[in-house]
RNA sequence: CCGGGGGUCGCAUAGCGGCAAUUGCAAGAGGCUGUAAACCUCUCGGGCCUCGCCCUCCGUAGGUUCGAGUCCUACCCCCCGGA
């Protein structure tokens, strides 16, 4: 168990009608079961809810972000406070992104910052101090702070760019990979950490076959996909996701990149993804968007003014066991935090069932059922 | 009764000769996809509802002006001092 395997996933079950498989990823700090969706707790606490209340509603898994973390507080005071599980009172997995969705986010959309073949130079959003995160800093860091699975640094092209800049782009990544490569295999000498290479391409097939590729010559423990969730929405989104997932070996981890919706999910589960991540939960809770087995509700909505009912019947979560869609109503309304600390659990829950449905659907042989349920009630728009 | 201040979209505000009229809150609707996000966008007098135009509008009633929340007069309310 404490031992890394060769590969740390085990496959224990496959679907007789798509591509899409339950099992196990391996951590040192224990096993996640996949297809698995990780919350985002960019800056180590899943915003609002205590290590107890995740565990309460079977979260397995969080996602810490190197990028904020490493800004405040700082990789010292981390270490120092004896890691980020320690830190942060969570005893089970935690992956880290890389601060590549800030390369995207901070340089390409906010200008604050520039993109250098040595790494991304930062101007500070917190005081505008100039930080240049490479590819060495931002593997290390992550491996200092206690991650268990580290994601190299990458370059995630905004959609509108050119084939050519994408071309370049993803040149850069593939440099970055190497060098990330190199930096986690210098530190990984207790061989107790995982190690996700990127791939990007945009929605240029040629590239995306090319990233991966050069990708998977530098043997990964998984593959993340990037790039698709900065642009790309409804059927474009999973058209890209199932060419690139199509390009990754079969038996290592997929992971598919700040997605999504829970139509997003289960079409890229169909096609082969094991790991996700995303802030829709978490943000739509706090800005009053709740998911349900009927579809999204506007809690704050005039409609729920004084409706009795819970959010959604037959959710066992503590929003939904004691509280009325009224009191939520009120709660988010007049701003009180107990409404998104609600709200928050609740749709967290509500990812973590699909994720339970959508793993014993697998094993029972009756995935494809399921997914016509959920793609009824979400449907993707077309384009 | 005297002196001073004030009455503008539900509330609070701006405006001091060209105004359907500023801003905040409230209200209504929507959006958020590896979190600069407890955030952002739109609507918010009425109508046609083609967004351009029409109607009604800033306590009430007159007046001055090509034109009046805006200036003048009277009246009605509210607040603060003094009898």
């Amino acid at each position: 168990m404490n031992i890394k395997p060769q590969n740390p996933l085990t496959i224990l079950a496959k679907d007789s009608k798509s591509i899409a498989r339950t099992g196990t990823l391996w951590t040192r700090f224990g096993e996640v079961q996949t297809p698995c969706f990780i919350p985002d707790a960019t800056q180590a606490t899943v915003k609002h809810l205590s290590p107890d209340e995740l565990k309460e509603i079977n979260l397995e898994i969080v996602l810490g972000n190197l990028y904020h973390l490493w800004l405040r507080p700082g990789v010292d005071v981390i270490e120092k406070l004896g890691g980020l599980h320690e830190f942060m009172q969570w005893d089970r997995p935690i992956l880290t992104d890389s601060g590549g969705y800030q390369v995207y986010s901070l340089i390409h959309r906010s200008g604050l910052g520039k993109i250098t073949p040595e790494g991304a130079l930062f101007k500070s959003h917190l005081d505008g101090s100039k930080k240049l995160l490479t590819p060495e800093i931002s593997v290390s860091t992550q491996y200092r702070m206690g991650s268990d699975i580290i994601l190299m640094l990458d370059e995630s092209a905004p959609a509108s760019k050119t084939e050519k800049y994408v071309h370049s782009s993803v040149n850069l990544t593939l440099e970055w990979a190497k060098r990330s490569r190199d930096t986690f295999d210098h530190l990984n000498t207790q061989n107790d950490r995982l190690l996700f290479g990127i791939v990007q391409g945009g929605v240029y097939p040629d590239q995306l076959a090319r990233s991966a590729e050069e990708t998977i010559k530098l043997d990964f423990d998984g593959y993340a996909l990037g790039g698709v969730a900065v642009g790309l929405h409804d059927e474009k989104l999973h058209q890209i996701v199932g060419n690139a997932l199509n390009l990754l070996p079969e038996d290592k981890p997929r992971y598919v990149l700040g997605v999504g919706y829970p139509q997003d999910i289960i079409k890229a589960v169909l096609m082969g993804a094991d790991i996700f991540d995303c802030v829709i939960p978490t943000r739509n809770a706090r800005h009053g968007s709740l998911f349900t087995r009927y579809g999204t509700m506007h809690i704050t909505s005039a409609q729920y003014r004084t409706d009795k009912s819970p959010i959604e019947d037959d959710c066992d979560c503590y929003a939904c066991t004691h509280f009325s869609r009224a009191y939520l109503h009120h709660l988010i309304r007049v701003n009180e935090p107990l409404g998104m600390r609600m709200a928050t659990t609740h749709n967290l829950r509500f990812y973590m069932r699909l994720m339970e449905n959508i793993r014993q659907h697998i094993a029972q042989g009756t995935f494809d059922s399921f997914t016509q349920e959920i793609l009824s009630i979400y449907r993707p728009n077309a384009h």
